[in-house]
DNA sequence: AGATATACTTGCCAAATGACAAGAAATATG
DNA sequence: CATATTTCTTGTCATTTGGCAAGTATATCT
């Protein structure tokens, strides 16, 4: 498994040169997940920044009545992480699951903080870190509140067709905060109105 | 309006010298917004961090079918921020407004990055401010789903009890994800039987 | 391929929540 | 202080959503 996938997430995300580029690539570990392994368990403290390079996973919570509710869907070439347990270095709350077999590239908290030390442009790096995280929950949080579910499943079809491809439908339906009874039927309008 | 307060804040924030948190201080500006007004409207980008010396405010939204949804309060002594349009400068989907007279003191954006810049310690203050921006919004969303509204009512009763001394109950009902109605009905089970 | 398990759809019914309206209570205004 | 306005509660009714179960389709395993 070659890093250079990695390499050229950190040469996109910081304008450092190649050789700082290595540098960090070399600071982390390969990580394999196999299908239905946990990254993160609820009730652990997350201790790794993951970049998957290949794989599907999904993040998930328990309702007040037991209910499994996915709340995250990450894709190859992004980044997986639970940033409040990373960061507070608290339990989550939430587990982390493949859903097919994963292989990436993770960094430990204290590795991430040498680096902190150590390169100093990758401060920089941390702090777009956390604002991507601070928008992304952002922009969920709103669309929960200001789009029907009908919407938001036409939103991730059209920009996220690929989690069509590997999640199973109640999976999406408790993401778009709906039950698989109700995806059901707004895909049913939606193949014959939509 | 003398910055007691704000210095004091400042300095439970940061270990920094009384001299370098006095200088923080200084890059401050006096912020009055009377009762109804607004600090920050739907549509345009946030260009201060406010400390609320006193006072009381709130944030909402509107939802799909155009009710307006309260989505945070702000209590004196803490900051209010739209992290996501402050930090992207995008567009807030969000308006802050003032429940009661509110004074505080306000730092732009320009002035904020400065700081960084000249004073080396307040990097750490930034980033601790992502952070428990981070922290608050997603303990938030994972209250939405794995608690019930009456939860969630009883925890801010008892955590935050000044909110129903300053908030209408429509706009802790839309907080708590409920209409008024509703809200109602919880707190007449909740005075019968809690 | 055949058998078994899992996932998805659909209908029926129940429960929860919202919409609306009227009255009571609280607050603001002249 | 009296009036007007706003907010809160509560009842009735309608709508939405979920629970459950049966049937269908799909996937998995030997």
């Amino acid at each position: 498994m070659d890093k250079e996938l990695l390499l050229n997430f950190i040469q996109h995300s910081l304008p450092v040169p190649t050789q700082t580029a290595s540098y960090i690539a070399d600071q982390f570990d390969n990580k394999v997940i196999l299908k239905n392994d946990y990254f993160l368990e609820a009730g652990t403290v997350s201790n790794d920044y993951l970049f998957l390079a290949d794989g599907f996973m999904r993040a998930f919570t328990y309702d007040a009545d037991g209910n499994d509710v996915t709340t995250a869907f990450y894709t190859k070439n992004r980044i997986v992480l639970e940033a409040s347990s990373f960061f507070m270095r608290t339990v989550s709350a939430e587990t982390i699951q493949a859903l097919t077999d994963c292989t990436g590239f993770s960094l430990s908290f204290d590795k991430l903080n040498r680096l902190f030390h150590s390169v100093p442009e990758f401060r920089e790096f941390g702090r777009a870190m956390l604002v991507r995280q601070l928008v992304a929950l952002k922009q969920r949080t709103l669309s929960m509140i200001n789009k029907k579910a009908e919407e938001r499943y036409v939103d991730l079809f059209e920009s996220n067709r690929d989690i069509f491809q590997h999640a199973q439908l109640r999976h999406i339906a408790s993401y778009l905060g709906v039950t698989d009874t109700s995806l059901s039927r707004i895909r049913r309008d939606f193949s014959k109105n939509g």
